[in-house]
DNA sequence: TCTGGGGTCCTAGGACCC
DNA sequence: TCTGGGGTCCTAGGACCC
């Protein structure tokens, strides 16, 4: 039986690349990518990063900076950023079944089925690294040990401290150099909480941490913690996970540009955003028997006391994805938690809870099945319209309420063409035709 | 003027039941 | 009214991840 060894592939600074795939000329350049409304930096290139750019940090602040130093700054592009994110999976997906997919930028692969000398998985590394890049123009890291938290550490020195891109974490010594080496904040599991409490402690590098009672682990940090200990001593704690792992939450939440503090305003994106879950619900086959709204208002407004945060929760009759149910159920729990409050609120939350498969949902008792057959005709009707038209080409009204203006609505000032998944947005490339033909003509001729 | 969005897992504590 | 053990379910909140 091959001994089984966990490879972490990670996309190199993935949404500054995913710009560059369509605009070259960037290589070598620094870029930043915006969150929504543009408001702080989610994403760095390279050289950005040593501009001192730090992840999270509000763009106007580094809006100076920018001008100076020719800096290129994108608003987020999520379906060009998802598109690209899938065709590096299936190349991943080409070289072993066992993969992963954990996040947009990064997936955890098997190995055990190669000759598990470093030296050959190391090559097998290089040889995917190199296919990717060919394949679709991201580039990537990957990281090579026995348990995920080693092969996660590993990706992080292929990054930062090698020329390759790949490095292998197998071998007692290597590991040991490096847990001297790096700081505890470099540990999958261990944040900004956790570096504070275990500094107290005079933890700070990783050989520490690994080294420590696992008791004391464990009463410290609980059960999480301690498999973090014992995947860094190599003792495997966590498993690839199966890729029909189905998610128990679906959350679309938004900040608003501004904040608002009229009640029209936030029925209408409240509205809006129970629109959107019931699309993911749908796209996910699932439904949703609990609802949770929530509104907060803007922390960085200082001396205002406690935190407003208003949530409410209702649980509806029967699980459902229909967005006509969902929205008039989300808008009157709004209505039923709502409380003015001169300062408004900055951000609101719709959360689906206690999700069901749409397989095995049983209709209700109470309903009579011809509205439900109605309910699902009707919103596959609306969903495939708005998959062909554009979103929202058909919707309730609710989210355009007569009363609101559209104040809640994002800002993406500097978003880049979704090349690869609108039609009207595909690259285009002009090339003067006549002028290439006198130009072969001519060399015909000559030859 | 301008500060993201979407998730997971675990634990403690309260309500309620037998 | 008090006494005891054992269990479930739910919620809130804390930690983390990208």
């Amino acid at each position: 039986m091959a001994e089984r060894i966990f490879a972490l592939v990670d996309c190199n600074t993935f949404y500054a690349s995913c710009e560059r795939v369509f605009r070259p000329e960037l290589e070598g350049r620094p870029i930043v990518v915006l969150s929504n409304n543009d408001g702080c930096v989610v994403a760095q290139s390279r050289e950005a990063k040593n501009l001192g750019i730090t992840m999270g940090v509000p763009f106007f602040k580094i809006k100076e900076m920018a001008k100076q130093h020719d800096l290129h700054y994108f608003s987020s592009n999520y379906q060009l950023y998802g598109d690209l994110s899938q065709r590096v999976m299936s190349v991943l997906q080409s070289y072993c079944d066992e993969v992963e997919i954990y996040s947009i930028d990064e997936a955890f692969m098997i190995f055990d089925f190669y000759d598990s000398s470093e030296e050959a998985l190391l090559k097998l590394s290089s040889k995917i690294k190199i296919f990717v890049k060919q394949c679709t123009g991201i580039p990537v890291s990957v990281g090579i040990a026995r348990t995920k938290t080693l092969a996660k550490l590993a990706n992080h020195i292929a990054k930062r401290y090698t020329t390759e891109g790949v490095f292998a974490l197998m071998n007692d010594d290597t590991i040991e150099t490096w847990q001297q080496k790096l700081p505890i904040e470099q540990v999958w599991g261990i944040g900004y909480g956790y570096v504070k409490k275990l500094s107290l402690y005079g933890i700070s590098n990783v050989w520490q941490l690994r080294n420590a009672n696992e008791q004391w682990i464990r009463k410290l940090m609980g059960v999480v913690g301690l498999r973090t200990v014992k995947e860094l001593k190599g003792f495997q704690c966590h498993e690839i996970d199966p890729p029909e792992t189905t998610r128990q939450n679906i959350l679309v939440s938004r900040s608003f540009p501004s904040d608002l503090t009229s009640i029209d305003e936030l029925i209408s994106a409240i509205a809006s955003h129970t629109t959107r879950l019931g699309e993911k619900l749908r796209k996910y086959h699932m439904k949703t028997e609990v609802l949770q709204i929530y509104l907060t208002q803007n922390k960085f407004k200082v001396g205002k006391g406690p935190d407003y945060h208003l949530s409410g929760t209702v649980h509806l009759p029967f699980p459902t994805a229909d967005t006509g149910l969902l929205v008039s159920a989300a808008v009157r729990l709004l209505k039923s938690i709502f409380t003015f409050n001169k300062d408004g609120y900055k951000k609101a939350g719709v959360m689906a809870l206690n999700l069901l498969p749409d397989s095995i949902v049983q209709t209700n008792l109470f309903a009579d099945a011809t509205s439900e057959i109605r309910s699902q005709k009707l919103m596959r009707a609306m969903d495939c319209i708005n998959l062909k038209m554009g979103k929202n080409t058909i919707h309730y009204s609710t989210s355009t309420h007569a009363n609101a203006t559209s104040a809640w609505q994002m800002r993406t000032e500097w978003r880049s063409p979704r090349y690869s998944t609108h039609w009207d947005e595909f690259l285009t490339i002009q090339v003067d035709l006549q002028d290439e033909l006198v130009q072969r003509a001519r060399v015909k001729k000559i030859s």
